[in-house]
DNA sequence: CATGTAGAAAGTGCATGCACATTTATGCCG
DNA sequence: CGGCATAAATGTGCATGCACTTTCTACATG
């Protein structure tokens, strides 16, 4: 076909912005697994597309870390090794507790008031064993505090992290007892921060981060 | 021209690798200034390469931060408002004193006493005020703090940090009496990382980072 | 003289095609 | 039948070209 008859809406950015956020989502909610190969061709023809947005696409998604390139070969989804695994997770602890006492510092009454007030909601969910809302709402308290440390790098750095770590983090919810246990660390969290206990607040936060760390399923995708 | 001869060499990675690193130094060097326009066009002929791995060089820089990207346009030297730089600032200041408490509980022997020589040899340098080197000097002493953290994502997280912060501190040891002040401040962080005292050095380390980011001169940048 | 505004010029977005690299399939020999 | 050379198939790297968007320029208008 020869140049057909060009894509009529741009729904939301360009082809290549919607290919990466879809391959992104593919990546990080598990569809696509680490060590999986993403060849160009394949890819062009799944999203209808020439192979020209999707080489830049892949680029992209290689700089974020969430797939691998190399020179003549195709991009693979990222197989970190174990080492490096577990220094994103070692990373992450350290910055939730760098947001965890800035947001014990800096949150606005609004924003402590929502985070505990979304917190108390969850018991619920606990109560109940709603594994999927909870991890949704989990999510939700996690970026309550990245905000809350009002400071659009850190929340950048945060933001990737957990992004690519998020291929090895799945399931963490479905170990017995994980849920309440979630709760009463977020527990501690929230006080400190209603407190403005800086010390306590990023202490509850690492080791919080430091259990889901233990709790989490790691997968070592297939090569 | 049709597909000349094919390029001879691939020296040192593809093409876009090359691009990438050759414009990121331009950036982080100062030789582009923040706001300055890189139009695909002129780079290509500048390079004496199609628009094409051109593109994709971009991406990758505007995912790595350096320049921005918006649909339709040609990509621009990131030129970051005031608070988000001070945002930046403040993230290398957590980031550098995690690598510095760190580097004081796992730095091994011959890293420790690297660090010492090091620093004991710079000394000369303030002495005789050769600015030039000791900035370049200033530059390994900080690599060797983040390396000796030994956390490869946090490795990443803070080099990542300071490439997109160098186009904005230039000129920071022009100031007088800065290289003195920066030798005692360094001083400072390796007495600590000797003792093993992770808090002096992680405390030290802020400070530090903290006094570099007053004295850097903050470029606007040209819109 | 500022302000539109139509048309040209310049630039980006993506498709297509060829050169080269890598991988897979095929056939030969010990 | 395993090991290895070699050819076909598959895939990536980059150049080129057309469609579309933005920017510039020149000229008309209040």
């Amino acid at each position: 076909m020869k140049q057909v008859k060009r894509r009529e809406i741009i729904r939301a950015g360009t082809t290549v912005e919607q290919m990466v956020r879809s391959i992104a989502d593919m990546i990080v909610t598990g569809v696509l697994l680490p060590g999986e190969k993403l060849d160009e061709i394949s890819l062009a023809s799944r999203f209808e597309v020439s192979r020209t947005p999707v080489r830049e696409a892949l680029r992209e998604l290689g700089a974020m870390g969430l797939v691998g390139r190399e020179p003549n070969r195709s991009a693979v989804v990222t197989n970190v090794s174990g080492g490096y695994l577990h220094s994103m997770f070692e990373a992450m602890a350290e910055l939730e507790a760098i947001c965890a006492r800035l947001s014990a510092e800096r949150m606005t009454v609004d924003e402590r008031r929502t985070l505990e007030l979304d917190h108390r909601a969850s018991a619920r969910l606990v109560r109940i064993g709603a594994e999927e809302d909870y991890a949704t709402y989990n999510t939700e308290f996690h970026s309550q505090l990245y905000r809350g440390a009002h400071n659009d790098h850190i929340f950048e750095l945060v933001t990737q992290t957990r992004a690519r770590l998020a291929p090895f983090r799945r399931a963490q919810f479905r170990l017995p007892g994980r849920l309440a246990k979630s709760f009463s660390e977020h527990e501690v969290i929230v006080t400190a921060i209603m407190r403005a206990d800086a010390v306590a607040a990023s202490q509850a936060a690492y080791s919080h981060v430091a259990t889901v760390s233990d709790a989490s399923i790691v997968f070592a995708g297939h090569q």
